[in-house]
DNA sequence: TTGTACGCGTTATCAA
DNA sequence: TTGATAACGCGTACAA
């Protein structure tokens, strides 16, 4: 059985109290007994249990991030960013992943009962009006990555302003027909995310005088195969896109797997520019517009950790800026090519072309 | 303040004792007073203190799991599947990660002590004899992935046969010059990987009669760079390899970044055979071998929970089979080339065929 | 079938 | 500067 503090303190011919205070360091204590107890510390191997210490001090020295298909890059390497700080923090971290709604109401109304938790740090996910107040009445620290709430200090990229670069991007490179691949609301979960990149892209358009055609709008799942079913079905239109603009990177590369499919040149033929900067848009040299999601996922962590120091601290809504990341799979526009006329290069050698693999 | 069990026992006029043997649904108690103790405790929406309760109980409900370097997607599909059981057991999942010695150590220090979790999952790192002795006496149940020791339960994957397997392919392939970039021992991490994997080669040369030739074997970081820049070097060697097999999919990728640097054609001039069968290797049609690393996450989870339930179970060995995955990276070997002959492919065509991305 | 009292291992208060 | 004692919220013998 392992030592408790009254162990020390009978070994140590203290009370219990004497020896909380040694190990809590308070000052209150005189040099020479804090020795003597600190020896006895040693000698037994005493650790003072967390779980009871909790259980007085409301606190559990961890860190809860809510994030939703954790195995997805993006969210992996927001999670190193919030690892980094954990660890340096000397806090646990505590993983929800949630897949589907259900998932994310559980957790939405468990923990903040369960006081498992210092802290909450919620990703890519909105709560309601109704959690919301949950949250703050059972007075559970909550920080927002990716998300956006007037309630809570919220770290969000600038979406708008992201999708609309990489638009205009492309419409300075000649482009005038660009598809845009959205990604999917689903049930809530990346709601602004996906809305505030269609705004960019009605901006941009706006801007260029170009009008907004829907034929070249659609939506997919945030995943690798709805970016190639989305292209594959643009990309088979009658007057297809030259430029491609997808919502996320996974699915960019979706649409670079229906071009090759397709026997369509990246970037002759067809331009493609992702969104994230996650680490396969560089191995596939995408184009892309980069957001400092590891940032923001330390820095989401320090400013939990702060509100939980400082619980008084107003939310603050702070904002990142991304980044245009031109790589190999844009480039300018060729006169548009209709299916019928698009036999210029031989048959062979353009699907050899297109076949070639190695990033 | 959240409701407690004794204000549930006086608004149902009851002891506390009732209202815990409601909560734990033990039969000893009326169904008249169950339903009213029941009614009170979704009036006052009491939710049982898991601190509390585990300070009784010993028991936390949570499954920490120490692997290493948690964002390489190796360790992330592991992952995946480790938390699939775990939310699917209502386990909560506590996340330590290791990048360095130090830390490593620390865990494997800490961890035994502060009973912070009720069981221990331990990725591709191999505790000592003295580290094993204290997981014991704490009575702290320890399940291995992707690494052995007789003490825990354990699952591993065939390595050797694995290794053995993408070097025999190779070989019927025709290759005979075939350079191996193994995975660092980074600090006794990945110590029976790597060396299993050196194994499985010498069995495969020493069956087809080829001698082993050391200035073909490298060693680098499990990584991208790590692959690349031993690639670098492979590859510039006077009489090069045909094939290249890669100790995992992140380093063979390496590979590939090299030979496309150098204007090598894969596979035409090269074959490149990576391990793990990560999403990556999907994505750039990398043959590999690929290991079921999802399942035994998931498996490693299970068994946990099973021992947690279970302490006296007695520690088992799983093995898992790889399987060769041929994809686009390997061919035939073609006659050797030395560097003064190659030019037989014009200088611009070569590179601009090897400069091509697009997966 | 039910209620009471005690213990789990700490921290915090307060008197000495 | 110290020690005794009361919480913290729950599980559980044991008594009723």
């Amino acid at each position: 059985m392992a030592a408790t503090i009254h162990d020390v303190a009978r070994e140590a011919s203290v009370g219990i109290g004497t020896v909380s205070r040694v190990i809590n360091n308070s000052p209150r204590v005189k040099p020479a007994t804090r020795e003597r107890v600190l020896a006895v510390i040693d000698k037994l191997q005493y650790k003072p249990d967390p779980i009871a210490r909790s259980l007085v001090s409301k606190r559990t020295n961890s860190l809860g991030v809510i994030v939703p298909f954790f195995t997805r890059p993006f969210f992996m390497e927001l999670l190193r960013g919030v690892e980094i700080v954990s660890a340096r923090l000397e806090r646990e971290l505590i993983l929800y992943n949630v897949e589907t709604n259900a998932q994310r109401d559980h957790y939405f109304s468990e923990l903040p009962m369960r006081r498992k938790v210092d802290g909450l740090l919620i990703v890519s996910l909105t709560p309601g009006d109704a959690v919301s107040r949950r949250f703050q009445d059972a007075g559970l620290p909550v920080v927002l990555i990716d998300a956006y709430s007037p309630l809570f200090t919220s770290l969000v990229v600038n979406n708008v302003e992201g999708a609309y670069e990489a638009v205009k991007f492309l419409i300075e490179k000649g482009h005038r027909r660009i598809g845009f691949i959205n990604g999917l609301i689903e049930g809530n979960f990346k709601f602004n995310q996906a809305n505030d990149r269609l705004i960019g892209l009605h901006r941009a358009f706006g801007e260029a005088g170009l009008l907004f055609e829907p034929e070249l709008v659609l939506t997919s799942e945030w995943s690798r195969m709805g970016g190639k079913q989305a292209a594959l079905q643009l990309l088979s239109q009658q007057k297809r896109p030259t430029a491609i603009f997808a919502a996320s990177d996974m699915q960019a590369v979706g649409v670079l797997e229906a071009a090759k499919e397709l026997g369509i040149l990246v970037p002759e033929q067809l331009s493609v520019i992702g969104f994230d900067g996650i680490e396969v848009s560089e191995l596939l040299e995408l184009s892309t517009i980069y957001q400092p999601v590891q940032a923001m996922g330390e820095q989401g962590a320090a400013l939990l950790v702060e509100l939980i120091d400082n619980p008084a601290k107003i939310p603050e809504l702070i904002r990142f800026d991304t980044k245009l990341l031109e790589r190999h799979t844009t480039g300018p526009a060729l006169t548009p090519v209709t299916h019928s006329e698009e036999q210029g290069l031989p048959e062979g050698e353009a699907s050899r072309l297109a076949t070639r693999h190695l990033l």
